[in-house]
Parts: C-alpha cells; sequence; structure tokens
DNA sequence: TCTGGGGTCCTAGGACCC
DNA sequence: TCTGGGGTCCTAGGACCC
C-alpha cells in the first residue's frame, strides 16, 4: 500500500509548521517584569527563593552565556552564575555581569501566557496539536501551501511578539519530524523553511541526538554502532537497528530519513494524570512519607474531577536515592472518581517503602475515563463555573465529580476487589489489607452499556 | 552526578482464559 | 495436569519529550 504513495510524507503536498517558543518561561517572566529584559535570567523549579534546591527549568540566553542549562541542579547553576543580592542592588554595576536573578517557576501565568499564544496559532489553522505548553504543530498545508511560506512564518512571529510580549521561532517542513528539527535551527527568533525534496540532505550532517527519540541514552549506544550523525543513522542497517532498538529503531531510523507519515492531529485527553512532589533531602519518617503521599493523592484527584475524568488505575512513584524509581500501580474493576479512594490505595502501595530512605513522591491516575464527564453535564452538573475557577469555588471539598448513583450503578465504587469478581480464590493477595474500611462492592456484573473501553485501551 | 514535575509510548513477563 | 499455542489484561520499568 505504501508503494503507491509518495514515500516518508503522511500526504503529498504536505506543509507542517512548527511553533516553538524561545526560553518560555524565562520569557514569561521577563513579559512581567520588563526590568528583567537582557538579564541572566534562572526559572529554577521545585526552587524557592534564596534555596539551593531545585532544578533549572529555564534559563535566559544571557544565562547560558554562563553554561546554565536546562535540568542543571540549581545549586550548580549558583556556582556557574551566582545568584545576584537584592541588597547588591546598587552596588551591583560592576559585579551585575557576573550574577544572575533566580525566580521559581510561576505555572499558572506562564498557562495564561501561553493560552494567547495558543490563540493566535488556532487562528492560522485548523489543525493545530498543542505539544506542550510552549510548543505547538499546524497543519498549513491549506491555509499557507508553500507558497509564501516564509513571509507567513515571518508575520506569525511578529503577531506573536506584538500581541503577547514573547519570542517565538518557526520550523516548516513536509513532515513533523523535520518541522521540530528546523524550528530549533535558528532560536531564538529564528525562522527555517525545509522544502520537500530537501529534507534528507537537511538531516544529513545534524548529530543524532537532534533526531526525534533520540535521547542521551540512545545516542550513546548509537555511537558504539560508529553512527554519530542523522546522516549515519538514516544508512545505517535497519536490522541491526531493530536488533539493539526494537521498533523504535527503524522509527529513528525512518525520521533521519525525513521520513515521518504521522499527520498533525489535536491532542485527545489526556492518558494519565499525575502529581509529583521532592522532599529537599531523603526521608525515612513513615509519616512524613504519608502526609505528602496524602496531599498528592488529593491533588491528583481534584485535578482528574475538574478535568472531568474518571480513574481505573491507581499508581506511586517512590525515588529512592541515589536516584532509584519505583512505581506500583493497582486497578479496580471499574472507572471511578473518589478522592478518598486514591488515597487509601497510594497510602496502601507505599506500605512497601515504609522505613525505606525516599527522596521523592508521586500520585498517579491512569485507565482515565472521560465520558462521565459528558454524563453530567446532560445530566445539568454544574459546568458554570468554567474551568479554572472550578477550585475556589468549590472550596473545601472536591468531590464534585461522584459519580451518579443513578446511572451505572458505579456510585458504590468505594472498593477496589470485590468479591463478586469470582476471582477471589487465588486472590487473598492485599485485598484486604488495603482498605480495611471499604465494605462496599462493586457491582462487576453490570453491562458497562455504555461501553467503557478503559481496559481495552490500556496498552 | 546528586536533579523538578508533567507527560507519552514501548517492552517484558506473569496471570489467566480458551 | 506436563503439554501446545494464542490472546488479553495488568504491572513494572525504561527511554524519551518538554
Amino acid at each position: 500500500m505504501d508503494a503507491a504513495r509518495l514515500p516518508g510524507t503522511a500526504r503529498p503536498d504536505q506543509v507542517v509548521a512548527h511553533v516553538d517558543m524561545d526560553c518560555f518561561y524565562a520569557a514569561c517572566e521577563q513579559r512581567r517584569d520588563p526590568d528583567l529584559a537582557g538579564e541572566p535570567l534562572v526559572v529554577g523549579m521545585g526552587y524557592e527563593g534564596g534555596e539551593t534546591h531545585g532544578a533549572v527549568a529555564t534559563a535566559s540566553y544571557e544565562a547560558r552565556a554562563y553554561g546554565v542549562e536546562s535540568a542543571m541542579a540549581i545549586s550548580e547553576a549558583l556556582e556557574r552564575l551566582p545568584r545576584r543580592a537584592d541588597a547588591d542592588d546598587a552596588a551591583a554595576d560592576e559585579d551585575a555581569e557576573a550574577t544572575g536573578i533566580y525566580r521559581p517557576v510561576d505555572m499558572d501565568y506562564y498557562e495564561s501566557v501561553a493560552a494567547e499564544v495558543k490563540e493566535i496559532l488556532h487562528a492560522e489553522s485548523d489543525t493545530v496539536r498543542e505539544v506542550s505548553i510552549d510548543e505547538a504543530y499546524l497543519d498549513i498545508t491549506d491555509t499557507v501551501g508553500w507558497d509564501g511560506v516564509a513571509e507567513w512564518a515571518s508575520e506569525l512571529r511578529a503577531t506573536i511578539e506584538s500581541e503577547v510580549g514573547v519570542v517565538a521561532s518557526v520550523g516548516v517542513a513536509p513532515t513533523m519530524s523535520a518541522a521540530k528539527v528546523a524550528s530549533d535551527r535558528e532560536k531564538p527568533d529564528g525562522q527555517v523553511v525545509v522544502e520537500p525534496g530537501e529534507v534528507r540532505t537537511f538531516f544529513a550532517d545534524l548529530p543524532v541526538e537532534e533526531v526525534h527519540g533520540v535521547g542521551p541514552v540512545t545516542a550513546r549506544e548509537l555511537a558504539e554502532l560508529g553512527i554519530e550523525t542523522a546522516g549515519d543513522l538514516a544508512e545505517a542497517d535497519p536490522e541491526v537497528l531493530e536488533n539493539r532498538f526494537g521498533e523504535r529503531g527503524r522509527e529513528i531510523r525512518r525520521y533521519a530519513r525525513g521520513e515521518d507519515t504521522r499527520e498533525v492531529t489535536p491532542r485527545g485527553d489526556p492518558k494519565s494524570l499525575s502529581r509529583e512532589s521532592a522532599f529537599t533531602e531523603a526521608v525515612e519518617a513513615t509519616d512524613e512519607k504519608r502526609r505528602k503521599v496524602t496531599t498528592l493523592a488529593q491533588a491528583v484527584a481534584d485535578r482528574a474531577g475538574r478535568k472531568g475524568a474518571r480513574y481505573q488505575t491507581v499508581g506511586i512513584k517512590v525515588v529512592e536515592p541515589p536516584f532509584d524509581i519505583n512505581t506500583r500501580a493497582r486497578s479496580l474493576p471499574g472507572p471511578v472518581a473518589d478522592a478518598d479512594l486514591v488515597e487509601s490505595i497510594a497510602l496502601d502501595l507505599l506500605g512497601e517503602f515504609a522505613d525505606r530512605p525516599v527522596r521523592k513522591l508521586g500520585v498517579r491516575v491512569s485507565n482515565l475515563d472521560f465520558s462521565a464527564g459528558e454524563q453530567a453535564s446532560l445530566t445539568g452538573f454544574e459546568s458554570a463555573t468554567g474551568g479554572g475557577t472550578a477550585e475556589s469555588a468549590a472550596g473545601p471539598d472536591r468531590t464534585e465529580l461522584e459519580p451518579e448513583p443513578t446511572a451505572d450503578g458505579q456510585a458504590s465504587l468505594t472498593a477496589f476487589d470485590g468479591d463478586g469478581t469470582g476471582a477471589s480464590e487465588d486472590g487473598t493477595d492485599a485485598s484486604d489489607d488495603a482498605t480495611p474500611e471499604t465494605a462496599g462492592e462493586v457491582d462487576t456484573s453490570e453491562q458497562d452499556p455504555d461501553g467503557q473501553a478503559s481496559l481495552g485501551d490500556f496498552g
């Protein structure tokens, strides 16, 4: 079937634009406080003013000049670029260049700025895939095409800068993977157009890490095979790659060849939601860990509730020093929206790690089901508060998305291992120590008339 | 080397079913 | 109940992305 078609593109003449905001968090801080413009600025996650804990989320180009990079520990960033003390401001004239300004992440603000940008992008195309807060693909085949696409990109960047006050780079190419790499080539405030037929040569000399899907681990292994550029990867033996990396091996080779059959599609509902948080140092005390898990569980359930998601699987993530990541998960017989159940399962899963030192904890819900939200609004559920304000409107409690008792009988989902399953023969595992207080039973015999396909979605 | 928080997809293996 | 094979679901971990 692929023989009938141009090799490697989703459809002939497809035109994809990738829009990537430059140093987005730093740009947002600079928009809010124009005094920061042109300064070495570091935005830190898990960082609080005056501390040395956390990691660099974004560094302005001025800060990067001192060797500060994304994902670097704040402690290391501070060694390369000391924090400018407020008291020093007056006397800073001489030292100013050797110091930087550090700010904690303010996600709510960045999201509001991103929304302004996204509004502009959606006006350019009906088909926009928002990849992250600061990045999106646009299918501009029909709205722009190849003729004059450079002028279009230029105007788009100017519009974003003048209307929102942040700077974007744009890449245009026949495929998503090439467009993404292209947007990166002339950062900041730049644009690159890769025309059909140029894709292969465009990739040829790039380091292999530039290929989408090649991270540090894969790059190291590729180097062992003598593959260092995207051109090398393009010409590598696909069987060798498959043996080493599985199907992904063939995929990255295709990308390096400029072959990418993906089409730009809007992102659907999320597959999972999670919250995690690190301790400033490893913690052993059980109650301290339990308190954090409780907070995270309530937060993630709250977010799921606001998004109208029910969940069938609850999991935790436990990071032990030095950096060992453990995950545990437990699935329920059907989707629920129940914060206290998330909490009790998460705490139960945490039990395995009691008395072990932990540096970071996370709680996640997955196997999501969004159909209840539609039901809820059909039955007149209050959606009038709007997305963002539900939090405050809901006050202390966040049980707004309690399952309808009538609809499908799932309101009573407080137990996740009902013995009604008939599988109890072997299932003496953790079911009884899990949530001792939840004696309720899940009616797993029901038909699921609305076809909650959550089970099938998994994997 | 001592690092945050939010996600996605893939793979391997076990349990279970027929 | 020791003998084959296929399929699904679930858990855990790994690599990757921003």
